[in-house]
RNA sequence: CGGGGCGUAGCGCAGCCUGGCAGCGCGUCAGCUUUGGGAGCUGAAAGUCGUGGGUUCGAAUCCCACCGCCCCGACCA
């Protein structure tokens, strides 16, 4: 492949972690020099950094491909209208970069591209002959990112793979959606990296559901949740749980009973004051749903999860009621609410079904109300699972499991999209009874950049980064200790070149720098191969080849060391493949 | 947007409280010595102390405003 020299290259590591960085990933890309910040959230990929993630793109572009899947490349730049089409100008709005060209038109920098494709597809797949269709490309993402963090985690812009599947039917679109998932798993495995797959909410992207692959890591910035017994896994925005029978509580039968509870509005402040556990709590949050006033019933130890609850409530926009929103509808202050007697439709969380003898809010300043029975006592529109699931939790696929809270990274997100763009766009194909049909559509992205870092996340020691082998930037590199001596130079020379005879990528360390820095540079860097061509090793017609993820250095006839090598390489690199 | 922290040489930091010559370590450059796990000595280059305003004889230091970066939250494919 190619031979490089380190002192012709543009590599610069820094002892010291830098003063912005906070995650593992984050200090070691600085440090080992593989990107730089212009501003927050921009970042320039250092020979080394883009080496490394034209790897994780030449992999993902591989699975593409073997999968069906056309790459293309569409704009960045994408007109307003397009948006507002398909009706999500205002729910991304803030996220687009938007910009006005010289002739004042609109344009946005586009956060990810299903109008465009869609409005392609719409033009160019026009008969059932030529379904189903996957289009892909790697391109960069802007998004307005509320908080950039993590260096390239959560970027402004960014490289993402997506693509688009559009088929006939339901069934092949399950077929489409099924062969880009098993691409995704393929494509990880060889990035050397373990991913938990798990279900998703669709959130901003809409459809019918959808699942994440998540780099498990005490970084991540989602919740989920796995069964320890059997395969459910979930992001905590969509976990469900299962809902054991409520043991009734002592004279659980008496009528409502109205206590004062001076000052107490929390629920802490209420069940330290009643001697009383929170979870026989009632807590009432009033919403604005879509434009109406809603209650909605929590258990008192419980957090209403509000994807769940828009979910339920097939809201659009929903949001907790200001103070005079909630004194209009219960009559009560903040802190006081209670279902009984409420004019609005009122909501529980399944958890409440059967629970008797509970303690609520009044509608009345300092006053509570016990022995509540909802079924009894209050008028429930509906019941739903509403609430966050938490550790310990029943699994809602199983009977034996109970829920793990972990922490994950979103490195791809699949998406059973349904008609809602190809309608939007009018995305019609004639079948074979010449019939006009909606295309059905699912969508399929992997961050390129986040693919990158987490693999550092996920693979790094106090030395520095360990690259597995299909992305590391040089497989090899070999260290010349004494680059002033002939013999040394030319046995490197050699040994480079048989290598980059044997399609290796080779970075030579050739800096009249001592042995130990040498050696705390390429653990920094990772490199998945080190050799040492040194007079020492030399003298006995030998180098050293020292694997990055072993401790031990053993030493190899410098004649045999190209074939062993590359007998290394290609065994790691096999071992990466499903 | 709310809360907190930071901004001084390329990087990491001290100095600020109590105003008085701009400092340290690493890195960079030159020379000598050294050479298997981030060497030693000598010398050198390099700073609008984030920006603007104010107080003062005098401001990195005190006051005001703004900007940038980081963290927590809200928010978010």
């Amino acid at each position: 492949m190619s031979i490089a020299r380190w002192s012709e290259t543009l590599i610069s590591t820094l002892r010291d972690d830098p003063q912005d960085a906070e995650i593992p990933s984050h200090k070691l890309m600085v440090r080992a020099g593989l990107i730089r910040k212009l501003s927050g959230g921009l970042y320039t990929f250092m020979p080394l950094g883009c080496k490394a993630l034209r790897r994780v793109e030449a992999i993902v572009r591989q699975e593409m491909d073997r999968a069906g899947a056309l790459e293309i490349l569409m704009p960045a730049l994408q007109p307003r209208e397009i948006w507002e089409q398909s009706g999500r100008y205002d729910i991304m709005g803030d996220v687009m970069f938007k910009l006005q060209d010289r002739q004042k038109r609109e344009l946005a920098l586009g956060p990810t591209h299903e109008e465009v494709v869609t409005l392609l597809a719409a033009a160019e797949l026009k008969s059932y002959r030529q379904l189903p269709r996957t289009l892909y490309q790697i391109q960069t993402k802007f998004r307005d990112e509320i908080r950039p963090r993590f260096g390239l985690m959560r970027a402004k812009e960014f490289i993402m793979k997506d693509a688009y599947s559009f088929d006939r039917s339901w069934d092949a679109a399950d077929e489409s959606y099924r062969k880009m998932y098993e691409a995704y798993l393929r494509a990880f495995a060889r990035c050397g990296l373990r991913v938990k797959v798990v279900e998703a909410d669709t959130g901003a992207m809409g459809g019918q559901w959808s699942h994440e692959f998540m780099v498990l890591a005490d970084s991540g910035e989602d919740g989920i949740v796995e069964c320890d017994a059997c395969a459910y896994a979930a992001n905590l925005e969509r976990a469900e749980r299962a809902f054991p029978e409520l043991e009734p509580y002592p004279d659980s039968d008496k009528a409502p009973e109205q206590v004062s509870t001076p000052n107490a509005k929390t629920i802490g402040q209420v069940a330290a004051f009643l001697k009383c556990p929170p979870e026989r709590l009632i807590k009432t949050l009033i919403y604005n749903v879509d434009g109406r006033t809603v209650a909605i019933l929590a258990p008192g130890d419980r957090d209403v999860n509000e994807h769940k609850l828009a979910r339920a409530l097939e809201a659009r926009d929903l949001a907790l009621a200001d103070d005079e929103t909630i004194a209009a509808a219960t009559g009560g202050p903040v802190g006081f609410s209670g279902p009984i007697g409420l004019t609005i439709p009122v909501y529980a969380d399944t958890a409440l079904k059967g629970l008797r003898g509970a303690v609520t809010g009044a509608n009345r300043v300092d006053t509570h109300v016990l022995n509540v029975d909802l079924d009894r006592d209050a008028a429930i529109e509906a019941w739903h699972d509403i609430c966050f699931a938490e550790n310990d939790d029943r699994c809602p696929r199983c009977a034996a499991g109970k829920l793990r809270e972990k922490r994950g990274i979103e490195v791809g997100h699949v998406f059973k999209l349904g008609t809602k763009y190809t309608e939007a766009f009018s995305a019609r194909f004639l079948d074979e009874d010449g019939q006009s049909e909606a295309m059905i559509m699912g969508c399929y992205g992997i961050g390129v950049t986040r693919t990158l870092q987490s693999v550092i996340e996920q693979s790094h020691d106090e030395k520095g980064i360990v690259w597995p082998m299909s992305i590391a930037p040089y497989p090899v590199a070999i260290l010349n200790l004494t680059p002033g001596k002939p013999d040394c130079v030319e046995a490197t020379q050699t040994l480079a070149r048989e290598l980059d005879e044997a399609g290796l990528d080779v970075l030579i360390d050739d800096r009249d720098e001592r042995p130990g820095v040498k050696f705390a540079d390429a653990d920094l860097l990772g490199f998945p191969i080190r050799v040492v061509v040194s007079e020492r090793s030399l003298a006995g017609g030998n180098v050293e080849i020292k694997l990055r993820t072993e401790k031990a250095t053993p030493v190899i006839e410098k004649d045999n060391a190209a074939l062993k090598i590359r007998q290394i390489y290609q065994d790691s690199i096999k071992a990466l493949i499903l």
